[in-house]
DNA sequence: GGATAGAATGTAACCGCTTACATTTTTATT
DNA sequence: AATAAAAATGTAAGCGGTTACATTCTATCC
């Protein structure tokens, strides 16, 4: 692989001057530019990053933590992230936490080893205290899903409190009177804020929390089967159930449909996240979409405007989810 | 941060020596080990991955090229690839080609000029040419799911024509004499090999094929439907279809039910991929299970092999693809 | 006790680029 | 045409490690 001391030498100019074309920085006459152009071309050079990032103290690589790399949810996150830094030139290095304190921790570990210009986590399991201190070193941070107040203005999350109060509120609004809710695991703080909203849904329209209709499950579609047994084996009746994913929705409505129930007939269904594969279920499942796309963008302009000075980005902080209606919610108005 | 200059300083020892322990590499009595890991210790050093980088030729980072980050296929393969790379101490850089030629060229750029000490790719449109000739370069490259002879031992593929067979042949074995099969994009390589598959099968039980009884789609839930009404608008009969993966088959199971059609009682259907979802639908997608894990794991075994030395490794470059029997076919004996 | 091999440690030259600063060239001004 | 100011280019000192090679120390053997 050639390099710059080569081209420059070609060129009959100096290393500075190809590192000013290379970089567009500083100022350089047409006719040489040209010459350093041909030379680079006539050897095929490429910089080499890792010089690059030495020198620069800039590896121009933003590491990047989620919980899992499988799964709709992260995969559509993270391929929005991918894009939009790329773009930029920047290199991503993934990680996966596995919603584990000390795997997270690691991989946090690990990113900063790897000399990243800013990392954006993903984190459920990492204390608050640890995110805060890792704020004050000198590598930016972002952290998605996740609001921390003291660093409020790194955090990019979802409201998911009013995620569970929309949710939640649709059925109301269309005649239902008394609700199931199939909760994530308590302490995951969506799980937890997905339920403060239902609640409150509940309570705007006069109704009261009947605790034992509240089960929790830990996300996976098996867990949904479970809960829904769980709920009819109560024999409390209901005629609707929100719950805080749509894997755990798909397990409810097979578990109901084995039951002899019919979604939406007897009992209204509606998931969260919106994931892709909502729309293939039968009936097609109502959720909450969860605007995962933009959160992952605004992720990544966080990056650039913190890590790489692009300033004139405009950052937004919160995103409201919103209602999206397919055929699992019947009206009994 | 504290560089190696500072703790060999403050350990009262030279550089190199520090080098050696912090790589374990060369002779270091304890007593030299004890006083530079006390160092290293109180000031908190971590080496400088860049410079390490530079000096030693070696980026310690691999780059991954997959045509989407989401979607269930991919971010498997990908959390897979993660784990045992990282787990090896190495960095994933990822990016996403999305199946086109320029898009797929300019990552592999990208990731070449990122100083990758190897690559995995699981590209569509870059001819075999420009791979083989890449594969003539320095850095060593791991091809998925594209079988390229010239450069057999650097593909990890699954057994496409095998899964298309299989798929087929759970029909056939079950009593069903006319198949319909929904195939993916002609130009993509696995659709054609899937299809290829499809068609031994019908040979081998004595049928005809009828190229009527072939549609292609996209990939995509919808273009599943679309098929699925291609398909029953032609009129003529059929008791199973073939499709070529699980979002294809979900439409067309949907499409079917639309137009009063039961599956498995009316029609039989098989997906391909034993994405995660096809446990979620209505009835549950019988499909073709293909082992992306254990891919991607080996690919991140031969690039340990290939560019790091690790010579034990055992290396198996094809899979074969196995039936996953469910609720959406019905044997006709 | 001195020679000698082998282990432990040190020295210093790179790796390939960036960038502050110095120098030279060009352009503008009077 | 002389001079100042601005633009273009060059010089060289890092960036923070690795590693070939040189040097010093330690243990062994006669």
């Amino acid at each position: 692989m050639a390099t710059i001391y080569e081209v420059s030498k070609l060129a009959g100019v100096s290393l500075a001057t190809v590192s000013r074309v290379m970089n567009n920085s500083g100022t350089v006459t047409p006719k040489t530019r040209e010459k350093v152009l041909a030379a680079i071309e006539e050897l095929g050079y490429r910089p080499n990053s890792m010089a690059q990032s030495l020198a620069s103290k800039r590896s121009n690589s933003v590491g990047i933590l989620i919980p899992e790399l499988h799964g709709p949810f992260f995969g559509a996150m993270l391929s929005s992230v991918e894009a939009e830094l790329r773009n930029a030139g920047k290199r991503v290095i993934i990680t996966a936490g596995h919603s584990d304190e000390a795997k997270e921790k690691d991989c946090i570990e690990f990113l900063l080893g790897s000399s990243c210009d800013a990392l954006i986590l993903h984190v459920y399991s990492v204390p608050h205290e640890y995110l805060i201190k890792l704020n004050q070193g000198p590598v930016p941070i972002i952290i998605l899903n996740n609001y921390i107040p003291e660093i409020a203005e790194k955090c990019i999350t979802l409201d998911n409190e009013h995620g569970g109060y929309v949710a939640t509120k649709a059925l109301l609004e269309r005649g239902h009177k008394k609700l199931a809710y199939i909760s994530g695991p308590h302490w995951k703080i969506d799980s937890f804020k997905r339920l403060a909203g239902h609640k409150r849904a509940l309570k705007e329209f006069g109704l009261e929390v009947d605790e034992k209709l509240v089960v929790h499950g830990d996300f996976e579609e098996a867990s949904g089967r479970e809960a829904m047994k769980q709920l009819l084996r109560k024999g409390i009746p209901f005629t609707g159930v929100v719950c805080a994913n749509d894997e755990m929705a798909a397990g409810a409505i097979d578990t109901a449909r084995k039951q002899g129930i019919t979604v939406p007939d007897d009992i209204s269904v509606i998931g969260y996240d919106n994931v892709k594969f909502t729309d293939y279920l039968h009936p097609k499942l109502s959720s909450i979409g969860c605007r995962i796309r933009e959160m992952g963008q605004m992720a990544a302009r966080c990056v650039l405007k913190n890590a790489y000075g692009q300033d004139n980005l405009e950052i937004q902080n919160t995103f409201k989810p919103r209602l999206v209606l397919r055929d699992s919610v019947k009206s009994r108005l």
